[in-house]
RNA sequence: GCCCCGGUGGUGAAAUGGUAGACACGCCUGACUCAAAAUCAGGUGCUGAGAGGCGUGCUGGUUCGAGUCCGGCCCGGGGCACCA
């Protein structure tokens, strides 16, 4: 059998590389102060059960960061771990019947097989898993210290609760206001519950954005947004009748004279005392407390209210008298829980006022409208213009007016500026099972007492059961009892355990020092490794988890933990993977393998042969059935090929659409590549020779290599892996265009196939090193630097230059580099195209740009 | 509802305001083969016989020149604080 027909041996061969790292130790990363550091970290992944596409998609981009980074001599750490605690495997228990437990490690010792599989390029002996006591124990620690930092508190907060299974609900278990398992109506409840003081960093986690400029402008947008500061006044209404008054917030003090009336929460204080008297309003409130807690659907629902009857007295005006309402869209976590309204100017108060009667007064009069004509209809005006019906603020622009209108309501005692925040405080407490102890006794006599120190970690009970609704921990029957550390007395364990989003808000410090029980962080290490160099995960989390995370690394920071305040300094957020869906006719969903073409076009059930229906693609999910398993793609291909096709179509930012021709694609590649080389290998001079004459044709090749060389470290540097896909495989196509005769031929092509397998080597790592042993190297890739381009051999001495008239192409002409402009300006006249186009007519205009563009305006 | 992002051939996509469609998939034609697969060679935005014309979701603008910048809209996606 010649070599030709050889097959590439995927299994074996990838099987082959991943013993010899491993054998090699080659990722294992230890602190070294003499080189440089680079910290590359995928989000840990749920243990859901088996790894799917997105995260084969998300440890690939990290993969190939990671070896890029390896070769150019970076000293890289490298890790993987479990965000092991959260709902899903609660969720297990109480379905299947599992203990959370089992099932969490059951599902992380088979993930971690299928991410091995993968040849990723993983420092292993430092896996954690957030389950585990050695994990948890330190994030109870640090939640003491934030406490005696004054960074946490204890305030009632509302919660969805289900009155048939007495279960506190996530928002997600909430459908359409009804449990998702019980189907019962929802209602929010008050609970007590611990709140970590984000707020106190508002300012910081806003300002800090500016530094991090290597995130993507839009999750800075993002989280900016969120944290929502706005600059406007408190200000104090009083009432008709009462002598309580009634404090909001406004940003648009300069509308005051535009108010038409007051809204304040149904949870607001004063909704509850007139509640008491006024059972329509008691209905009305306890219909928007069946909304559930989320904010999508409190906002997204009808804007309604109901008029308290209460009279407002508008404080710049004597005798002005304003409706209070009780409205469903005003938030008591935002301001203080009221607002007024200006219908003019605001949409929602627009809506608002038409939808009850109120009057609409326009205060803001647009530049060039009519004072005497203008009138709003169905849009309230939000731009600049000058102030109108407004007393002494009238002539003013709004910005003007905003500051002296604050300046009355400071003067007059009426309120003060103040800035507030969107942002609210973390509550932590979740009553769940599955998740970290929160580290409180509560006494009778001494309230609640934190865990003496001695006392960490506070375990989780594994003997609980899930027949009971509620809380396992809660109902049972000795792990809540102890005794006070203050006082001895009788107590009680907390029985909340925290929010999953704490454990994934330090862990990629963890991974510095991972097997210390003693400490949370080595402060060495971590102040070696800290920040992560590039994070690398979707952008679905682009807010809370990055947010947290921030906000954790400065409290962290600020009860001396770690040196840094920023976790990331570089950020890449990656987009899903998606794939086609089909259904039967019955309208079931179908799986990609269920599914054929039929001889006469279109799809039919592979089995019955039935006509199937193509869907639009869709992110991956089990629900419609529109998923590729990896470990069934690996099997087949190969781990090369599936890392190939998640890095070479689309850029890591967008959305990914599987297809089987893509696949094939990839699988062809790793096969051509392989055919090149060991073609081509017995014919090479030996590896490292002196470089012969070179021809024309190999010239070319070899300045086609180098410019490989330097395209590709710079796609590289920018995350345009596609592209850098894109121009390895145009190398590939001149090596096997390439017919080589000359000794100098052979040499060239042997660097081209060299430049080739190194070029690959963070996307397809176990073919790279095939195909580097094929070609005579004994030291694998893995400690092989990475190519260097000869800068020489970059540049060409002519360009192309298109040439336009009136901004239409014409024509195209060759010229010599950096020529003089009017060299450039007459050849492209005296194009025959070009004289056609003008049609006679005689330039008005000649636009040069150097090597690139002539445009002639006639 | 609010915040953010995206929309380019049959498909995934390239393109510092400067030749739209690199690279690939698919398809078509040919070579090899008894045949198929694989492989190799050529073609492939739409339209037109051709010269040419038209083309980056729609629409208006800025510019010598717009996929790229600005305004308005349509469609799809992510997030909205207890999914992770």
């Amino acid at each position: 059998m010649s070599r030709t027909d050889e097959r590439y041996n995927v299994k074996e061969t990838e099987t082959k590389w991943q013993q010899e790292w491993d054998r090699r130790d080659s990722f294992v990363a230890t602190v070294d102060s003499s080189r440089p550091k680079y910290y590359v970290l995928e989000m840990f992944p749920y243990p859901s059960g088996r790894i799917h596409m997105g995260h084969v998609r998300n440890y690939a981009l990290g993969d190939v960061v990671a070896r890029y980074k390896r070769a150019r001599g970076f000293n890289v750490l490298h890790p993987m771990g479990w965000d092991a605690f959260g709902l899903p495997a609660e969720n297990a228990a109480i379905e299947r019947g599992v203990h959370p437990a089992k099932w969490t490690r059951e599902n992380i010792a088979a993930m971690r097989e299928q991410l091995k599989s993968m040849g990723l390029s993983y420092d292993w002996g430092r896996e954690l898993a957030t389950c585990e006591p050695e994990y948890y124990r330190h994030e109870q620690k640090m939640f003491l210290d934030f406490l005696k930092a004054g960074l946490v508190y204890r305030k009632e907060s509302w919660v969805n609760w289900d009155p048939v299974e007495n279960t506190v609900l996530a928002n997600e278990q909430v459908i359409d206001g009804r449990g998702w398992r019980s189907g019962a109506l929802v209602e929010k409840r008050l609970l007590s519950q611990w709140f970590l003081k984000i707020t106190a960093f508002a300012d910081e986690l806003l300002d800090s954005l500016k530094t991090l400029d290597r995130w993507p402008d839009r999750v800075r947008i993002m989280q900016e947004n969120w944290i929502g500061r706005s600059e406007g006044a408190r200000l104090t209404w009083n009432l008709k009748g009462r002598g309580d008054q009634l404090e909001i917030f406004t940003t648009r003090p300069d509308t005051l004279f535009g108010a038409a009336f007051l809204a304040i929460s149904p949870n607001h204080p004063l909704a509850g005392e007139l509640a008491a008297g006024n059972p329509a309003l008691a209905e009305f409130i306890a219909e928007c407390n069946r909304m559930g807690t989320s904010e999508a659907v409190v906002e997204a629902a009808e804007k309604k209210g109901m008029d308290t009857g209460i009279k407002a007295l508008h404080p710049l005006v004597p005798g002005w008298e304003l409706p209070v309402y009780v409205a469903n869209f005003v938030l008591m976590e935002y301001g203080s829980g009221a607002i007024f309204g200006c219908p003019a100017h605001d949409q929602r108060d627009l809506d608002f006022a038409r939808k009850y009667n109120l009057s609409v007064k326009p205060v803001v009069l647009p530049e060039g409208a009519d004072p005497a004509t203008f009138q709003i209809g169905d849009e309230a005006y939000s731009g600049d213009g000058t102030l109108f019906n407004s007393g002494f603020l009238d002539g003013l622009d709004v910005v003007t007016a905003k500051a002296r209108a604050n300046d009355r309501i400071e003067t007059d005692g009426l309120g003060e500026r103040t800035v507030n925040w969107r942002l609210r405080d973390w509550g932590v407490s979740r009553q769940r099972y599955w998740g970290c102890p929160i580290p409180i006794i509560h006494c009778d006599s001494c309230g609640p007492v934190p865990v003496p120190e001695a006392d960490l970690p506070v375990r989780l009970p594994e003997d609980v059961s899930f027949d009971k609704p509620g809380n396992p921990l809660a109902h049972h029957p000795t792990w809540k009892d102890v005794a006070c550390p203050c006082c001895g007395k009788p107590a009680r364990r907390e029985t909340d355990t925290f929010d999953t989003f704490f454990e994934s808000s330090w862990y990629f410090a963890r991974y510095c020092s991972p097997t210390r029980d003693d400490v949370a962080f080595d402060r060495a290490a971590a102040d070696y490794w800290m920040a992560v160099d590039q994070y690398i995960g979707g952008i679905e989390h682009a807010v809370l988890h990055l947010l947290y995370s921030r906000f954790f690394t400065r409290a962290l920071k600020a009860c001396g933990y770690l040196g840094v305040s920023e976790p990331f300094a570089g950020l890449l957020t990656q987009g899903m993977v998606c794939h086609e869906t089909y259904k039967d006719e019955a309208g079931a969903w179908l799986y990609p393998d269920e599914v054929i073409k039929a001889e006469a076009g279109g799809l039919i059930h592979a089995q019955t042969g039935k006509p199937v229906s193509l869907g639009r693609s869709e992110k991956m999910s089990k629900s419609k059935r529109n998923v590729v398993d990896p470990a069934h793609i690996i099997a087949t291909y190969g781990a090369d090929t599936a890392r190939l096709f998640m890095l070479s179509d689309s850029p890591p930012e967008r959305d990914l659409e599987w297809t089987e021709a893509g696949i094939d694609g990839a699988w062809r590649y790793v096969n051509r590549l392989w055919r090149l080389t060991i073609i081509a290998a017995d014919t090479l001079p030996p590896p490292g020779s002196v470089m012969p004459e070179l021809g024309d044709a190999a010239t070319k090749l070899r300045r086609m290599t180098h410019k490989t060389i330097a395209a590709v470290a710079e796609d590289l540097d920018r995350f345009h892996f596609n592209k850098a896909v894109a121009r390895i495989r145009e190398l590939t196509n001149a090596l096997g265009d390439f017919k080589p005769a000359a000794a100098g031929d052979y040499w060239v092509l042997r660097q081209g196939l060299e430049a080739a397998a190194l070029l690959i080597s963070p996307m397809m790592p176990h073919l790279a090193e095939e195909m580097w042993a094929e070609l005579g190297h004994s030291v694998p890739v893995v400690d092989t630097a990475w190519p260097l381009a000869d800068s020489s051999l970059l540049v060409e001495d002519s360009v192309t230059i298109a040439v336009q008239v009136n901004g239409k192409l014409r024509a195209t002409i060759e010229l010599p580099k950096d020529c003089d402009a009017t060299l450039a300006e007459q050849t492209a006249l005296a194009q025959d195209a070009v004289i056609t186009a003008m049609s006679g007519k005689a330039p008005r205009k000649v636009v040069v740009v150097p090597n690139r563009i002539v445009n002639v305006v006639v």
